[in-house]
DNA sequence: CTGTCGTTTATTTTT
DNA sequence: TAAACGACAG
């Protein structure tokens, strides 16, 4: 029991102990918000309520794993004092943790139950963004709108955008002739995915909600398994997130909701700040809690930050402290254009490095994607080893999606838009028409499936030989594959289509004609070899079984290995994967200010603090977005410990155009007497700075 | 059906 | 800059 309250703070203890009725708890950054929340579920568990009847939701799954990390570091030395002779306990407290996931985890095993409600069956899919895209592209060309006045991005933004207020495609009134397009689209796309039973990401939680809706029953048998509900990151629910929450917890109204509006960086997601705002009105007994007291930086990066975010119009009142030294001043510097400031942060590195830091110690923070480039050939040039987090995922990799297309197809033979990635890769000779009418063969099956049409049409006495044959062996390819699905595991599995389909030949030439070397193929064989470590996770189960998880899985966990780890340490401008560098990871960190978030360094720069870029072009029209991305400033700011440095630009080209940059106004809107400026001009070699 | 060539467009992205 | 798309010829 002790160690449950060891190392909080009063603040902390408060929102731990409060176990009934609705509890709301502003975190600033570096307040303690995961201790806060994990010491909550152990306490929890202390009291004797059951774990099955705590539901603990995140946002990503690797807050899921954390969480449950640090959950039972705690609850297992308090449980084992009770019964320590005996064997079983550290097995038992495993098999209790309470279910803690992501609002689509939990979304997608509440569906696994009770779909058919809906009329799908239980082994549908799950479409990621891409077949999202790829079926309102489809469903537009069957309604022959043109995608030139309606782009599909926008027509499935906009899709989403009205499904996730929860409005059904059947009572959706359009306001004008554009909307009424994006309606069309809209009931014709909800169709086609019932169609193809499968579900894309939105459904994960408004599908549920439909279920709750219409079935009282449904609604009050999970109300009854989880009457303590922990919300993380509250400030980032969505509307649709907010009423799947409410319903769950309107019986009990134990609903503990944690979060920092000051932090909200998502809107873009349909993040909707006013859930936070708002949770006094909807719970109006609700205990609110501030936990403001930093434990990560220095006073002057907290008042700093304190500066830019008073900015705000729009926010709950609190205001952050600490207990930590002042610290050093916050450098804001000046620089020619990208490679100047790409020299100037290396330069600023080695002297921290000279200082007894570590690679691990520093992260480099912009805007957008775009800028790691000109930082990246520096650090190449230099010698310096660094890793990228985020920007092209894993599982979004061609070679990976191609190789899930065929599983997918073997666990859901309607799933006609995996079909429609892989009828002609490798290059067998299919064309889109050909495809098309094998879409429209009818079988004697009720639904569609992909293998059985094929089966029909290669029978086909109208079509040339040559097409004949094509379609006959692809059959005999699919058929092939679905037989050795029987037999084998997941792992036998995927090497038997790489094989079957000699996908190998097929990278190789792909990767020749994409005028990149031999490289590329190599990295994407490397992400093959990567697929089936990752499959063999499931092979002590059969493959059906096995496939089914592994793609549950996938369609969740996006995320995973989204680091692209690189490092110049090898010959010059040689880039190698370090990816199965055991956890060492002695490399500086890049990445966008969004992907900080949680994130804690001795040292960071931002860079690109300029007008047009940060705050980003597109969002200083609108005060709602410029808002939004004050507090990105602030997120990114409150990531130094110790040291924070800040550059921008004169000039930066940017999409091979030359641009003139104003510094960024949220630099003017640190007090001034914590900056250490060095401005261009003061520098003592200006001469040397004019050459780049 | 396939490959090439010009045109277009470009934030952020926990699932 | 560069990737992604659509038009068009072979």
């Amino acid at each position: 029991m002790d160690k449950i309250f060891e190392n909080l703070n009063n603040k902390q203890i408060e929102a731990v102990k409060i176990i009934d009725g609705p509890v709301l708890v502003i975190s600033g950054p570096g307040s303690g918000k995961t201790r806060c929340l994990t010491h909550r579920v152990a306490y929890l568990m202390s009291q004797n309520i059951e774990p099955a009847n705590i539901l603990a939701v995140t946002f990503t799954n690797k807050a899921a794993g954390e969480m449950r990390d640090r959950i039972s570091s705690i609850t297992e030395p308090v449980l084992s004092n009770k019964g320590s002779e005996n064997h079983n306990t550290k097995y038992m407290i495993h098999s209790t943790l309470p279910l803690i996931g992501t609002f689509h985890s939990i979304g997608l095993r509440i569906l696994r139950n009770e779909i058919p409600q809906l009329g799908y069956r239980r082994n549908f899919t799950v479409f990621d963004t891409d077949d999202q895209l790829n079926l309102v592209k489809r469903v537009m060309g069957e309604l022959e709108i043109d995608v030139k006045s309606f782009n599909p991005r926008i027509v499935l933004s906009k899709i989403s955008e009205v499904k996730t207020q929860l409005i059904l495609p059947e009572s959706y009134e359009p306001k004008d002739y554009y909307l009424e397009t994006i309606a069309r689209v809209y009931r014709a796309y909800q169709k086609e995915l019932k169609e193809l039973n499968a579900v894309d990401f939105d459904d994960l939680i408004v599908l549920p909600v439909q279920i709750f809706k219409q079935s009282e029953d449904t609604l009050e048998k999970y109300q009854e398994a989880w009457k303590y509900i922990l919300v993380d990151e509250y400030q980032d629910t969505s509307y649709d997130q907010y009423i799947f929450i409410n319903l769950l917890a309107k019986k009990y109204r134990n609903l503990f909701a944690i979060g920092d509006d000051a932090q909200s960086i998502y809107q873009f997601r349909r993040a909707d700040i006013r859930n936070i705002l708002n949770f006094q009105k909807d719970y109006p007994e609700a205990k609110i809690i501030l936990l403001e007291q930093n434990y990560r930086s220095t006073k002057n990066i907290i008042t700093a930050a304190q500066g830019i975010i008073s900015q705000n119009k729009n926010q709950i009142q609190k205001s952050l402290w600490t207990d930590n030294n002042h610290g050093g001043k916050i450098i804001i510097s000046e620089t020619m254009n990208e490679r100047h400031e790409a020299s100037f942060v290396i330069s600023k590195i080695e002297e921290f490095l000279r200082n007894g830091l570590t690679a691990k110690d520093f992260a480099i923070l912009y805007r957008t994607h775009a800028q790691s480039r000109s930082i990246e050939e520096a650090l190449i040039m230099s010698g310096y080893p660094y890793q990228i987090v985020g920007g092209l995922k894993f599982y979004d990799r061609k070679e990976i999606k191609d190789i899930i297309a065929y599983l997918k197809i073997i666990i859901n033979p309607s799933d006609n838009l995996a079909l429609e990635r892989i009828y002609n890769v490798p290059s067998r000779g299919i064309g889109k028409s050909t495809l098309t009418k094998v879409r429209e063969e009818k079988t004697n099956n009720l639904r569609p499936d992909i293998i059985a049409s094929l089966a029909v049409y290669m029978k086909k006495e109208t079509l040339p030989p040559k097409q004949r044959l094509a379609i006959a062996e692809f059959h005999k390819t699919l058929a092939d594959i679905s037989k050795t699905a029987e037999t084998k595991n997941l792992g036998a599995l995927i090497k038997y289509i790489i094989k079957r389909i000699k996908y190998e030949d097929y990278l190789k030439e792909f990767s020749l004609t994409k005028q990149s070397d031999y490289e590329n193929f190599d990295d994407r064989m490397e992400n093959l070899r990567e697929l089936m470590t990752v499959a063999s996770k499931y092979e002590d189960l059969p493959a059906k079984e096995g496939t089914e998880r592994f793609l549950e899985e996938l369609a969740l966990l996006q995320d995973t290995d989204r680091v692209k780890s690189l490092t110049s340490n090898h010959t010059a401008g040689r880039i190698k994967s370090l990816k199965n560098d055991p956890a060492g990871k002695q490399v500086m960190t890049l990445m966008t200010t969004h992907a900080s978030k949680g994130l804690e360094f001795p040292v960071v720069f931002i860079v690109g603090m300029e007008e047009g870029l940060f705050p980003h072009s597109r969002a200083v029209i609108n005060p709602t977005e410029l808002e939004e991305e004050r507090r990105l400033c602030y997120v990114a700011v409150t990531r130094a410990k110790e040291h924070l440095i800040i550059t921008y630009t004169r000039f930066r080209n940017i999409y091979g155009s030359h641009s003139m940059n104003l510094p960024s106004r949220f630099i003017g809107e640190i007090p001034a007497n914590l900056v250490d400026y060095q401005l261009i001009d003061s520098f003592e070699d200006r001469e040397e700075i004019i050459r780049y």
